[in-house]
DNA sequence: CAAATAGTGTCTCTAAGACAATATCAC
DNA sequence: GTGATATTGTCTTAGAGACACTATTTG
């Protein structure tokens, strides 16, 4: 609370010389500049990237998809890391994350979620480093338009994760010219954000496999209540792209009429369809605002 | 993530004059520690204080309440304030707040919960200091045992918390002597998780009024799953009991023929029955495992 | 017309809410 | 016995899941 024991602090104080209201403000702030934490934000970006239609009728696949910066520099060099940075003065750590994941990807994301705190001793090779993790959703225009400079070392990847055993989860991302596996041991589960403990690695720099971990989890609890599913998507989209995306984040597959009742309150239908599909055209929906 | 743009960073070193690895990663530490701020935990500690019973016949009632610290030193000298502390080199902003809590009650915490980052420049006039925030729950013999030295400044506040009207929430917060009034207002719901600004105060410092309201919402966003209901409670209780600590922390009444069949799955029961009562006695149930 | 998706109707099952009825103790 | 809570039973309703069926487009 920023507060501290200055209880005792100023009874010491009293007891010895009287100490002026002024003064024992001024040695308050002292006290609190001799060892302190670097404080970072670290950001799981998400998309969902659609795949080349395998044949003119069918709609195209869609692949969960995760932001990822190759590490020039030691420590893990080589290895892939989540985009971030250091909180600056005058910003808020979601003004952070937001700044951060805005100068990494050009795009300004859907939504920006905090997904906690990771402060570990040791958990950076560099120092005394307490992270703000968040996860952040784009669209795939946004990253499609601004992915235009490869010559980048940012890298979306493609996300699996899938529950192995009772507690033991495997995480896999690839792209094109890397595969990188993580398998991840859920060590507790407190009021629906699980915590994971990494039990192997084979790429991800820091305790970033965590964080990923960490994120994919909490977004699987917002899908479930479409928090976030929208988020994905641009204005005009239709039921079958939202249902598609929901059951990329839960995992699972969903009967398309009884997804339709569920969410019908939540959308609103336009005068749009989908046009050049090798099938019967889909109505665009929007999202509707709150009522 | 604790990495930064180190890329730039290494760019111009590897243009002017090579840079070992060594250099390199020095240099990136030394960045990190020019310009930091603080950090340091806020906990809203929660309990359930019985009253004592009007008759002989009735059930005690049950008041929702949380520990504030009366602030000797400016700023805010002789507002109450959230017991907290700065985080100590070696320690997880988890074991930080559950330390302070700790040294501020004398007894260990049933659940501690992180409820966000607090980080607006300027919540403290010390300094820049980030605050990560946590609701934890105590029981009430806990607080009962451990409460003798009422020479401290911490004092046990009731708690209402109460939305007036579309947006607008009254918090009062009230002991023997005192009691502080706060409006807040919610401006933003994003994922469970409210947001609040302080419209006025009477009595609370620095922005924990925002805190405690915070992890009210949260409190009763983990109630409705019967998640944080049991951690108020001893280890054998009543349905009674239980059902009663739900309501208050729903703020609502509810029906105890549906309460029960709701959380039956949740407790196991004793052979154990209540005595003494000017009723029928309850049977005494335990907290079940997960199965 | 064939292949694929779009969209509707309806059945079942479960869980939540409301309410009625019975049980049991201290005094 | 009275007054309180404890505990069980049952009716209704809302929603989730499963599945069958119809509609519409492109090639």
């Amino acid at each position: 609370m920023s507060d501290t024991k200055d209880k005792s602090h100023s009874d010491s104080a009293v007891n010895n010389v009287p100490m002026s209201d002024e003064e024992i403000y001024l040695s308050d702030y002292r006290k609190k500049e001799y060892d302190k934490p670097s404080v970072a934000t670290d950001i799981a970006a998400f998309t969902i990237l659609s795949e080349d239609a395998q044949c003119y009728r069918r709609n195209p696949e869609v692949k969960l998809s995760v932001l990822l910066i190759k590490r020039g520099n030691h420590p893990f060099k080589d290895h892939w890391a989540l985009p971030g940075g250091f909180l600056e003065r005058g910003e808020t750590v979601e003004q952070c994350a937001f700044r951060e994941i805005c100068e990494e990807t050009g795009a300004h994301p859907s939504s920006i979620m905090p997904i906690g705190t990771f402060s570990e001793p040791g958990r950076d090779p560099r120092g005394w480093i307490v992270s703000c993790a968040f996860a952040s959703v784009l669209t795939e225009e946004k990253v499609k338009v601004a992915g235009g400079d490869d010559a980048s070392d940012a890298r979306w990847f493609e996300v699996r994760f899938s529950e192995e055993e009772k507690g033991i989860f495997r995480l896999v991302l690839s792209s094109n010219e890397d595969t990188i596996e993580c398998v991840l041991r859920r060590t507790a589960c407190s009021f629906g954000k699980p915590e994971f403990e990494t039990v192997s690695n084979t790429g991800i720099a820091f305790d970033h496999a965590k964080i990923i971990a960490t994120a994919l989890a909490v977004l699987k609890f917002e899908a479930d209540k479409m928090d976030v599913v929208f988020d994905f998507l641009p204005e005009r989209f239709t039921l079958a792209e939202l249902q598609k995306v929901q059951e990329t984040l839960l995992g699972k597959a969903l009967l398309s009429a009884n997804f339709r009742r569920k969410i019908a309150d939540l959308v609103t239908e336009t005068d749009e369809y989908t046009e050049g599909v090798g099938h019967r055209p889909a109505r665009l929906f929007r999202r509707r605002e709150l009522g």
